[in-house]
DNA sequence: ATTAATGCAAACGGTTTGCACTACT
DNA sequence: AGTAGTGCAAACCGTTTGCATTAAT
């Protein structure tokens, strides 16, 4: 029988980036609440992109007394404590992923506005050629590439 | 002697994006009023990128009555004259840039916040990759890619 | 005389903050 | 008991909107 609360993701057995968590903030003088719990709740069976109005969202479906105050406050721990990372998404929106999640960008089609991952290796390119060309070391994570996808740009 | 209210960029003699600007308007039925004239000028000494907020700052400089509604309306107008374009910047800010520049993306330092363009041809292999792979096609000037930069890199 | 464009002020949406209160430890 | 965390409400910032007024055509 598992801890309460830190459902652990499908095929991930053991070792998410939830087990311990609790004690990692006791560790750091810091508490593990009902309303952290809703968040790491809604987190650990969230994958790829949320912004952060939708995990608050989310987070009201599970307590509708869920403030946004304490999601973002909490969001910054998560993020301190290397959980959770946050990014700038194409619609200019703050958008957090949750890690270990594969280093990754986004693609975004600016007219059906669906969103895609783009994995390291179809980056690799541009990396190797900023890192080379500029010494300018990019971080994927925050990548966000617009454009059409392929249903909306034939059309 | 030229019309008035349409300084030629240097280098780029009789025919910038604001030749005929005030006929163009016109045309439409739209309009030439002296707040346009004063978004015009900024706009026309402006090379890369500006928030919207940058440009009515810039525009009260010129002049202190400048109100956002109408410098915002006014960018509207312009982006669909096809003179000025929009994108979301690093920090998830609307930025504005002003055409024909040639198309580019931008790369963008997290630590130190500096901006630099990223030509078409640096981003090439991406694009052309990212078409192949996905049939996506993408809008290099909604590109903006941040990292650390050489200097804070490797500091 | 038309009617596009302006200025104001208020509303927006997502996020952040100050502060008194609650509750984890 | 001590102090991290909460909830509220208000502030924030950049942007957008409604509406009565002004002014370009």
């Amino acid at each position: 029988m598992r801890p309460v609360g830190s459902p652990l993701p499908p095929g991930g057995p053991e070792s998410s980036p939830w087990t311990g968590l609790r004690e990692r903030l006791r560790a750091g003088g810091l508490r593990w609440t009902p309303q952290r719990r809703v968040l790491v709740d809604v987190l650990s069976v969230t994958n790829g992109h949320v912004t952060g109005a939708e995990l608050v969202e989310r987070c009201r479906a599970i307590d509708p007394a869920t403030t946004p105050s304490t999601v973002y406050r909490t969001l910054d721990v998560l993020e301190e404590l290397g959980i959770v990372r946050h990014a700038h998404g194409a619609n200019g929106r703050e958008e957090f992923h949750v890690l270990p999640d594969a280093e990754h960008g986004h693609l975004h089609c600016l007219d059906c506005q669906e969103t895609w991952e783009i994995p390291a290796g179809e980056a690799a390119g541009l990396v190797a050629a900023l890192r080379a060309e500029r010494g300018f070391e990019v971080e994927l994570s925050h990548l966000s590439i617009s454009g059409r996808c392929r249903g909306c740009g034939s059309a």
